[in-house]
Parts: structure tokens; sequence; C-alpha cells
RNA sequence: GCUCCCGUAGUCUAGUCCGGUCAAGGAUCCGGGGCCUUCGACCCCGAAACGCGGGUUCGAAUCCCGCCGGGAGCACCA
């Protein structure tokens, strides 16, 4: 039986779970269903685990942030850890910069998604903390002053060749290191570099820098500081000083743990193990980020929330949950492999969060007015569930014939035909059917439920109009029944045979279109 | 080119460390049927995979070697 085969993890994990402090048995089945494996941290102990993520402040988060997200939140959660969010915020480059905004947009993210940390720490306020680190290393012999530019540098990397700056003497290197903090250097004029090995294989780890000068304006501290501590310096620094356990990350990082690794051999410190995740896409978003921002900033999006920049904001704004997401996510489970899913099966997964309980309303795209001869008056109002299947979500009372939108598209296929308006009754069409601004005539034949094509229809009387914002950013223009006057802000409804949606934050003044979000199908 | 990582059905994933219980499990997608009124949900059925080639072994998805394919890094970005 498959339960004797459950029964046997189920066992394993469960003193886990009780020293958890009576934590719900139910992760071995969430672990099933979700599929992803996630390993235990090496040497971890409950209660003592310190993880921190490490978002750059150059615009939202969106869903591939996610991951960084959940893979925390699991963890966390297992060993009842803490979690720290550290700006990753140094100066950038030119195109990749850190702004004001950013920072407060990514804490609400970080609510929105569930994921709060216990202390958010900006790398800004800790700029002075790299110095006596960076001299440490110079002292040993292990970092030294280099004045090539740029290009050259590069070149040299790649040749194998040191510099002349490279025999500097300890002491020479920190003359020269003082130098550069006192400002005697240019941007781009000097940068303090590790001595690795110049013969080394990977051309990538060859004397990496360490720090160095940009007078760019920091959005928190100006101009205060001018020597900065690339990436993987300044995680060696923190990831001891903050006292983080376990470094999990992408594997696009993986190089970062060597050079953290090799700093803390020279200096003699222990640091924290690193896990690392693969790359996920999600094949409709196009993970260009730079447009996102482009657009944003020249408005042809509509914000951070628009459908188009798959942020998390706007997955919320589309209906999707965060647990549906989280469960998406976390299926992927700690694998190194890249992974690229159809967002299919994150709709999946927000479908069986949403359906049961979300109320059915009429919408019809490309509305024809279609006024049916003959149509008896015992129809002209009918009641309908609010859900097919879930009788105690109630009804409501729709006003049907004679008159009836009916979508363009399914009208065009069968001229003619007999079809069967949705849950109400049988009508004839007429023989051609053009789009046009005048009603055209169909004819009433029966009541009774016969295996026709089906229609979905909204009755003219009390109907509304309906904007639907596609996730591709387009505004359709549709109409909904009567009860969607009265929807409220964020409300999600299923538009019987189109879709999930949400309705719109920004209420509609009375005249005004219902304002919807597409959610998925 | 160099370095590292990855390769189970269309897609994602379990299994690979410690070879047999895997004639490979789950999810999603796709096809068919049911529920006699959603192109949704639910139920049933079906199709669908160990990248290739050697080797070790009584036995390999699991170990070894080679090849092929994919990804990331080789920034004074993060």
């Amino acid at each position: 039986m498959a339960t004797e085969v459950a029964a046997l993890p189920r066992a394993e994990l469960e003193p886990a779970l009780s020293a958890l402090g009576g934590a719900e048995t139910d992760r071995p089945k969430e672990a099933r269903s979700a599929g992803g494996e996630f390993p235990d941290l090496p040497g971890a102990e409950l209660g003592q685990v310190v993880l921190r993520m490490a978002p750059f402040p150059s615009g939202v988060l969106h869903v591939g942030h996610g991951r960084m997200l959940y893979v925390h939140q699991h963890y966390r959660e297992r060993y009842a850890g803490r979690l720290l969010l550290v700006f990753d915020d140094t100066p950038g480059s030119e195109e990749k910069r850190a702004e004001t905004e950013y920072f407060d947009l990514i804490l609400g993210d970080c609510e929105l998604a569930g994921v709060v940390p216990d202390q958010v720490v900006y790398k800004s306020d800790r700029v002075p903390q790299f110095y006596p680190w960076a001299r440490r290393l110079i002292d040993r012999g292990a970092a030294y002053v280099c004045r090539c530019p740029a290009e050259l540098l590069r070149q040299r990397r790649t040749q194998g060749v040191a510099c002349a700056e490279r025999a500097q003497s300890p002491g020479e290197a920190a003359d020269e290191w003082e130098r550069m903090l006192s400002g005697a250097y240019a941007a781009g004029g000097a940068v303090l570099r590790l001595k690795t090995d110049l013969g080394d294989p990977d051309p990538a780890f060859r004397d990496r820098v360490l720090c160095r000068i940009s007078d760019l304006d920091h959005p928190r501290v100006g101009h205060r500081y001018r020597v900065w501590p690339m990436l993987e310096f300044s995680w060696a620094v923190d990831d001891v000083e903050l006292g983080v356990t376990h470094v999990l990350r992408g594997k696009d990082l993986v190089i970062e743990d060597r050079m953290q690794r090799y700093i803390w051999d020279v200096l003699g410190v222990d640091g924290p193990p690193f896990l690392h995740w693969g790359m996920l896409r999600v094949r409709e978003a196009k993970v260009s980020k730079s447009k996102s921002y482009r657009e944003v900033k020249s408005g042809v999006y509509d914000g951070w929330s628009d459908p188009r920049t798959w942020s998390l904001r706007s997955l919320d704004r589309r209906g999707i949950s965060m647990e549906a997401l989280r469960a998406f996510i976390l299926s992927f489970g700690m694998s190194l492999a890249d992974v690229e899913v159809p967002a299919e099966t994150l709709y999946a997964e927000n479908r069986k969060r949403i359906d049961a309980t979300t109320v059915r309303r009429a919408y019809v795209p490309e509305p024809v007015r279609v006024d049916v001869d003959g149509f008896p008056d015992a129809l002209r109002s009918v009641e309908l569930p609010n859900h097919p299947d879930r009788s105690e979500l109630g009804h409501r009372t729709v006003a049907a014939g004679p008159s009836f939108y009916l979508p363009y598209a399914d009208l065009a296929r069968r001229p003619g035909e007999e079809i069967r308006l949705k849950d109400l009754a049988n009508v004839r069409l007429p023989a051609t059917i053009a789009p046009s601004p005048s009603p055209i005539r169909a004819t009433f034949t029966s009541r009774e439920n016969r295996r026709l094509p089906r229609l979905q229809w909204v009755g003219v009387e009390g109907s509304v109009p309906v904007d639907v914002l596609g996730i591709d950013g387009t505004h359709a223009l549709g109409r909904g029944e009567a009860a969607l006057a009265d929807a409220r802000p964020r409300e999600i409804f299923q538009f019987e045979r189109v879709g999930f949606v949400r309705v719109e934050d920004r209420r509609s003044t009375p005249g005004e279109p219902v304002r919807v979000v597409y959610g998925h199908p």
C-alpha cells in the first residue's frame, strides 16, 4: 500500500517536527504534493539559523525574486530561524543604479509575499566596516592597489599577466590604500584587488576587484563615501559580521562563494556554507527588467503593477495569490537545474485555491445586441447559482430576454443555426450575421435543454460595460451582468468561459465601465 | 576559448549520495469519457521519460569513462 511507503519518511521527520513546537504534521504532505526537495542545511540547529536575502533596489520584486523569497521562508520556518533583509545598495553602475523609491517598494513586496524579515539592514550604512577588513587583507599581502584602467585590467586578467602594482609590499599597498580613501584618485583611477593566482584556470577568479571608487550619488548616503566594496567582498565581511549561518542564493553567484572562502582562508575566519538554486524562468514572462524599468518610467506601462512586468504586485493585481506562488516556486525545490515553466503551472496552482470559493458571473466580449422574437415573458428574469457546484454561495436573479448581448466571435461561427443560451432557452440565429451597430434578430425556438452549441449571454436590461485589462496590457470592452455594478474593489470573479478576473482598486465612477484585470483561465 | 553547474515524459519534479523494493511515482499539459448546461472544477480512462555510447556488476536512472546537449561566470554591476 502506498500509505505504508509514505509512513516511513514521515516517521523519520517526526522528531524534527515535534521539536518545532508542535507544528502541524503536514509538512511531509506539503513536500509530497509540492514535489521539490529541500535538503537539510548543513549543521543547522533549530532556532539558531540566520539567513539573509539581498535584493538590489533598482526595481520591484518579480516572479524570479519569488524564488529568493520563498526558499528563505521555507528554511526559516523549517529551522525556526531569523531572516535578514540586507539591501545590497552599493551605488551600482550607470546602467543599474540604486534608487530611493525601491527600498520601500521592496519592503512592501516582502509584506505582500508574506515574507516579513526579522531585521532590515542597509549595506550603505556599513561602508566604514569594510575598510578594516580590506586593511587586514593588505597587511597579509593578499591585496594591492591597482591603477590599471578597467580595459587593461581585464585584458591582463585574461592573459594571466600581472601589472606592476601587484609587486607592492604590504606597506606600499597600505599607503596606496590610504591614498584611495583620502581621495587622491578619481573614480576609476584605482581599485583594491585581491591577490589570488594569475594562473588560475578559471579566468574569472584571477585577482578580482575588492573595492572601487564611485562618485555616483547614492540615494541614502549621497556622496559620503567614495570607496565602495564590491558585492563579494562586502559579503565576505557581512556574512561573518551579521552572523549569517547559511547563505542561500542563485547559482549565478557561485564564483562569489569561492571568493568569500578565499578571503576567509587568508584571514583565518570561519564563514557559513553556501547553497544554490538554479535559474527560473516563466515562459510567458519576458525577463527584460530594463525594459520594464523604461516602460514604467516613461508611462507606457501602468506603473509597477502593470501585468507586463510580471512583478509580485502585478500578480496580486491579477488575483494570483501569494500562497499559489509559493507552492509553485517550492515545487522546484533547490535543484541546480535551470527551469523554464509555462505560466499555466502557476495558474493551475491558483485555480486549486480559488475555484471553489469564487463566484461566477456572465461576461460577453465583443458584445453584439440580439433581439429575440417570440421570447416568452416567463423567462424575462431567471435565478442562477453563483457557483455551479457550491449552493452555499447562493444565487442571484438576472434579467434575461428578449434582448441580449452575445459574443460576436461565437455568433459569427454559426449563422442560421439553432443555439442555446446557456442556462436559459434555445433560439435560432439569422442566416447572415455582420458586425453592425443595429441589433440583429433571432427567433425563440424552445426551452428544453438540448445538445446545442451553448453561448454565453448577458441580458441587455441592467447590464454594465466592463473593461478587462489583459495580460498583454491591452484593454477589452465587453458587457457584464447587472450584479457586477456592485462589485467591490479587489473582489475576484470567474467570468464564465473566459477566466478569473479581479476587480481593480481604483473604483470606476458611475457610468464608467467596471474595471477588472484578467488573471488566468 | 577558459571555468563551474545541469541533463528523468511536452513541461516541472521524486528517485541518483548508500546499485535490486523503479517493468520509474506525483503535478501540469494533451486526448477520450462521466457529471445530462462553463472552453472552469470534480471523477474515470489513456498517451507520454531515465540525452548518447562504452565499462563495472548476477543486476545500473543510480557507480566509472567518453561524447553530445543546455545554462551561468570570465564587469572598477548586483
